[in-house]
DNA sequence: TACCGCAGAGAAAGCCCTTTCCCGCAGGGA
DNA sequence: TCCCTGCGGGAAAGGGCTTTCTCTGCGGTA
């Protein structure tokens, strides 16, 4: 690889000559000199080399992101929006990916600091796991000491800047439109317990119920992994013990595609047997059939907010932006079938009794 | 920011010392001040400048990787296989996102360049023009000219090592199938055309329809942007302008999930009235409804290869892998309708003639 | 006893840039 | 004529780390 000395050699200048004007520096420097230097690097394809110039430097202009993983909808509409607004102000984006393992993002936060990241977002749900969170928290303020800017993306117990999008409500939305339609017996596909994201949707939706004078007992909700299959495979489990349910709360969009799915395998007709809510509205949720009845967070916007936040001027207290969530009303959902209103539950598929 | 010879200081030893203990260097340390050096690692939660390492360190050991954008499913699944080969072997990835602008390819290459990577990674389709490509090419070269290995997915046109998906061979299976059901009115939901893949693909179907003595008119093919909403548009675009269609092309899945929410709006049924067939068997075909008739590629094998070629030792003559591409029969291709096959032209929807 | 070899530690030379500091020179004012 | 100023350029000092080379002191052999 050529070096700035090979290209300064063949311009028949200095490093520091040859330096201002690959770098356009302030410093004036005549035009022969200029030719000749642009001349050599175009000759032996020159290329800094960035970790020289990183070092060299002293400002720090990279951001960390650790997320669960961008090519997750939820995560990548985020992305989009940290995205925007460091591509505004010039800064390159590290992106890593946790696939929420804690030792991995522990590690991440320590590979970011290494890499001299001016700032780190996290993003995704925290964890119910005192030791970790401590553990994380210790990393995080350590960076923070040297200087370096943090916020975190839906996860609490950071005493940080945050972006927090309104899990408890969205809980609270579903569940309110599911009791509105005359839904009683709702089940849940959740995602794993210990994050929080999961028991924060899972107590609005525990309010708007327990606000009819109902409760969401265990034995209604599964818990599995995040994603579609998870969402395929809890939403069979919830169909064999409990057959009469009319509605099933899907804790992510992912996992609702999923119970979708087993559904459909089941010959059951949503939303006319049974009704369907997702939750974080990817952009798929209104592709698939019928469309799904959801409750949207603004991703894009918590990514724009987070990437402002920690970029823009440090307050003395951490600042935490809360983001609304909404009930968008598709196909999914629908009033609780005539039969189960009647309280008599409905027949078994392959049960030898009906 | 603790530096190593804080580390030393405190340790009371030189910094040589302190290196070895902390990179777990052949040279044998006491464990004494070993003890040391790690009490006052921890203290000062020390964590070494990524950028003087790679500096100092010769052997450079990251990959780039440039993707039209990860969060795209095709290049999600890729990605997914070229993470697996470079985890492996602890190596660590740098993933860009080119959105697919010629100029900021070439400025990635150049950055990857800067950042020493140990190889590049090129995923996604090529382009119809000449200079774009020279340049590229003529940037590739210098970069392989200093050690650096390249291989790319799915595009021919570079002369390193590549991973080729048969993009012809999958389009002649699309077009096989949907004459094998009687379709003669096929239109084309086709990405840009200024992409190889557009082209490969059309090609591929191009000769289906050959052989059996068909053509595939440019009026039955309509250029749009390779995604949902290109997908949707294009397909109302067909359909205004050829009511006749029996059935439909799209060139990915996301084009042809777009088509299917055109035709829903259009109260078309899926595959009764009209057929389609999509391509690349992204995860999520399998869960629109109906289920998604469409060429699986397979992708993740695609990015093991990759990485494995550009990893492994170095060949005197390129190599080119071509992966087969496979029909994946689900629901949205049926037989032609009776009508059509009749050669009566379908009734149009809101025609006055009808 | 003299010497050799080796283990363990440190000194110092890079790695490749950026940037400050300094120098020489030409032009303008006194 | 002399001095000052300002401009264009180079020398050199880092920036933080790795690694080679060198040095010291010890145990063992001849």
């Amino acid at each position: 690889m050529a070096t700035l000395s090979d290209v300064a050699r063949r311009a028949g200048v200095s490093p520091a000559t040859a330096s201002r004007v690959i770098n356009g520096s302030s410093k004036p420097v005549t035009d022969e000199l200029r030719e000749r230097v642009l001349a050599a690097v175009a000759e032996l394809q020159y290329v800094p080399n960035a970790h020289a110039q990183l070092l060299a430097r002293s400002h720090r202009s990279a951001v960390g992101v650790i997320v669960h993983d961008v090519s997750d909808p939820y995560f990548a509409e985020i992305t989009r929006g940290l995205q925007r607004i460091a591509t505004d102000q010039g800064r390159l984006l590290m992106i890593c990916n946790s696939y929420r393992d804690p030792d991995r993002e522990l590690e991440y936060v320590e590979l970011l600091r290494g890499h001299q990241v001016a700032a780190l977002i996290l993003a995704g749900s925290g964890y119910h796991d005192e030791a970790f969170t401590r553990q994380l928290n210790e990393k995080l303020a350590a960076y923070g000491a040297t200087g370096g800017r943090v916020a975190v993306i839906g996860r609490h117990e950071h005493s940080g800047d945050a972006v927090m999008p309104d899990n408890r409500a969205g809980g609270y939305l579903a569940g309110r439109e599911l009791c509105g339609l005359g839904h009683r017996a709702i089940g849940v596909v959740a995602g794993p317990r210990i994050l929080t994201t999961t028991t924060d949707r899972l107590a609005g939706l525990r309010q708007a119920l327990g606000e009819q004078g109902r409760e969401l007992p265990e034995r209604r909700i599964r818990y599995a992994e995040f994603d579609r299959d998870g969402g395929a495979e809890a939403t069979a489990r919830l169909l064999d013990a409990d057959p009469e349910l009319t509605a099933i709360v899907a804790l992510n969009d992912s996992m609702a595609i999923g119970a979708l799915a087993t559904l459909r395998a089941r010959s059951l007709a949503v939303p006319q047997q049974i009704s369907v809510v997702g939750f974080d509205d990817m952009p798929i949720a209104r592709d698939v059939t019928p469309a799904l009845t959801t409750v949207r967070l603004p991703l894009v916007e918590m990514g724009v907010r987070a990437m402002s936040l920690v970029l823009g001027a440090e307050t003395p207290t951490p600042r935490v932006e809360v983001l609304p969530a909404e009930l968008v009303r598709r196909d999914t959902a629908g009033p609780v079938p005539r039969a189960a209103a009647g309280s008599a539950p409905r027949a078994r598929r392959g049960d030898p009794s009906s």
